[in-house]
DNA sequence: CGGGCCCGTTCCGTTTACGGAACGATGGTC
DNA sequence: GACCATCGTTCCGTAAACGGAACGGGCCCG
């Protein structure tokens, strides 16, 4: 998994086994246990080897299912920051919609407002009964707390930021 | 340095060493001598370890900035991501502005907009001439090819969303 | 063909990260 | 006071991650 990572970086780059091994100076044994997954490296020696590739520590720990994502009919999102204040919770999504019939999505907590900036394409969403309509550079909100819909206006997929705002109990 | 945060991490949910290790699976010792410093972990006892806390591996990672950051008098600014459209280029940012007098900010190409959705505390931004105030959940919007500020409204850090959008020239 | 070079893997002795147990310190209860 | 539970650190034998050396395989060159 993590092995797999390193020796595609690696690869990409062109140098070997052994020269990687010299220029992190570690010991080919430990990197190439590394690459097959036969051992459990420490942070130092791991650290030592993205270093020399130059990229961060993070690229090669493939987080399992670090950035969660939503899936629906017609959404995509995933997502980007949260961020707890005294009052409310805040979630960051990158959205996508895709074209075609749209997407229905339940009532939330009471209070839970959604704002939406578009990039590209053209959105239709808000509560069902009160939809707005936004394209590239456009902002809709509304709260959240009855059923509310997301739909592509024409066969454009559309790419926006969601932040979702839910309000401290 | 990364011990420090984990302790940290611990501490802020208010359970002990003792607890922490046994819940992740591990020796106290090894917890121990983790938040320590006096050992060097494998990847595996970090991520026990993590997981239980509850966040992601990169968490206690200090990457030395792999995002770019903007840095001024008050502003703090983290690039998210890009988003790169036919019509216009997007930036979206994770902005804090801290208390105090403020900044300001130069005039940038004509059509550009920016649109904050503000976290916590208040914010008042906008072009010089005609700021506009927000509080927490509000939405701020501008065309920024005029001189324009933000400035911390109070004593509280501002935390918010910042996007930027550069239309296609 | 033989020799040299570098590749990635395997072997092996050393170092060290591991978990369990023992330890002293602290706080609450009777 | 004695008792007990839990805290975080230290001690210690074991398991394993470490680097160096040896190994087999592929390639190029004389």
């Amino acid at each position: 998994m993590i092995g797999a990572r390193v020796r595609g970086l690696r690869e990409e780059r062109g140098i070997s086994l052994s020269a990687l091994a010299r220029l992190a100076g570690i010991g080919k044994a430990t990197l190439s246990g590394l690459e097959n997954g036969t051992r459990n490296p420490t942070i130092e020696t791991l650290y030592a080897v993205t270093a020399q590739l130059g990229v961060p520590l993070a690229t090669v720990l493939a987080e399992p299912a670090a950035t969660p994502t939503v899936h629906g009919a017609a959404v995509h999102a995933t997502l980007l920051e949260v961020f707890a204040d005294a009052d409310a919770t805040y979630e960051l999504y990158r959205m996508r919609v895709a074209p075609g019939p749209g997407q229905l999505s339940p009532a939330h907590q009471p209070g839970v407002t959604e704002h939406i900036t578009v990039f590209s394409g053209v959105l239709r969403a808000g509560p069902v009964d009160a939809p707005a309509t936004a394209a590239a550079g456009g902002y809709l909100r509304w709260t959240s707390d009855v059923p509310h819909s997301y739909t592509a206006v024409g066969d454009e997929e559309v790419a926006a930021s969601l932040l979702l705002r839910y309000p401290r109990a």
